[in-house]
DNA sequence: AAAATAGTTGACTGGTTAGTTTATGCGGGT
DNA sequence: ACCCGCATAAACTAACCAGTCAACTATTTT
């Protein structure tokens, strides 16, 4: 069969699935390596160790999700609705995933990190790096929407780390509630908090 | 010796301590017994499980709490001076355990919620229910600003839901990337959340 | 075809986990 | 003085944990 072999990617597939929709503690490697079809010995040929495991099965989310990313807010989108469009794609996600677990997952970046913080410099280091990627995306977004005079922003990197914060708190509290309720009406959050006025978003 | 016992606020004492410092997962009964002084069988004879150990030691920092909140939240004090003062003490009580174990801890309700909370019932709805509490501060403060008309805020849940994510969200992030110094400024931040005019803080 | 390479396998280790059990101590009520 | 019930103690279970290892197979290179 080798030559080339995928267990690489189902293993990462599988670790996030399972971390995401449970906890990185209650996460076991034999459980990963079953969904994943394999074996531990592959495991650890591929992988050093659980946490470079969940480092590198972040860093491979983050690329899947990369180019969906840069489409969403792209330059060619007006400002203001690169957010709509982000924030509906990720209430549509974490719906679709409701939908086969029974639970609003929330952000693996934010549960996986904020659990591990303490105690694994791998992991909270991959989560950091990724945040820090992600952020970069409002950042952008929030710098032209204050060029086009959508929005008062001096400082759009400040802005930008109120709306992502506020944005996670959101997800965090979304996923303890089990609750997509407080996913749907984001946007007008989102817009509130960006100071926009409601005739910027859509014309009235 | 017995007749009343204190083991079991020692018992919760000590798992706070540990879930906060580290994680729901990786705080074992048997830590938690070494740290509290008390052996396993004391444990199990006052707690059912480890989850409604939990769940008990979150109600007791709630309680524990909650006088303190109250007078942050006092209606003696004007309504935006509340926050300041609420987000100044958890600052200085945070950078306290900092200094005592090195991180920034964050909120425990939220990362031993959205550890446990797809999985664990018990203790989310313990969670649960103390955020709705910890929320209400929010709101009646929000409804004074607004009623004394220094802020804009009509519907003054949605506006406490705001708030508290973004707040939360923040601590979560202060968590993840150990940097205290995101909730140094989040007076600001909050102000700017709520749609306060600097003047109204201070008389400038 | 032989050797080097890349990947796979399953059995194993030693330590840890949540939770149980059974026996025992100590104090207050009668 | 005696007993009852709250509280403690230590030893125990059985499952599970992350990680190891040496033998094995299939492919590619030479």
């Amino acid at each position: 069969m080798p030559r080339v072999s995928d267990v690489k990617k189902r293993l990462t597939d599988a670790a996030l699935d399972l971390m995401w929709e449970n906890s990185y503690g209650t996460t076991s490697v034999d459980a990963i390596c079953e969904r994943a079809g394999a074996k531990k010995g592959s495991f650890y040929y591929f992988f050093k160790s659980k946490s470079e495991l969940t480092a590198a099965a972040l860093e491979a989310e983050w690329n899947k999700n990369k180019a969906n990313m840069d489409a969403l807010f792209s330059p060619t989108i007006p400002p203001l609705e690169r957010f709509d469009r982000y924030f509906d794609h990720v209430h549509d996600r974490l719906a679709g995933l409701q939908h086969e677990c029974g639970s609003i997952l929330g952000c693996p970046l934010l549960s996986i990190g904020s659990e591990v913080s303490t105690q694994d410099k791998i992991v909270r280091d991959t989560v950091d790096r990724i945040l820090d990627r992600k952020i970069k995306y409002f950042e952008s977004a929030i710098r032209d929407a204050h060029a086009q005079g959508l929005i008062e922003a001096p400082d759009p990197q400040a802005k930008a780390k109120t709306l992502f914060a506020c944005y996670h708190g959101t997800l965090a509290q979304a996923r303890i509630q089990n609750d997509l309720e407080l996913l749907r009406n984001f946007k007008e959050i989102a817009m509130d908090v960006l100071g926009a006025k409601p005739a910027a978003i859509t014309s009235t």
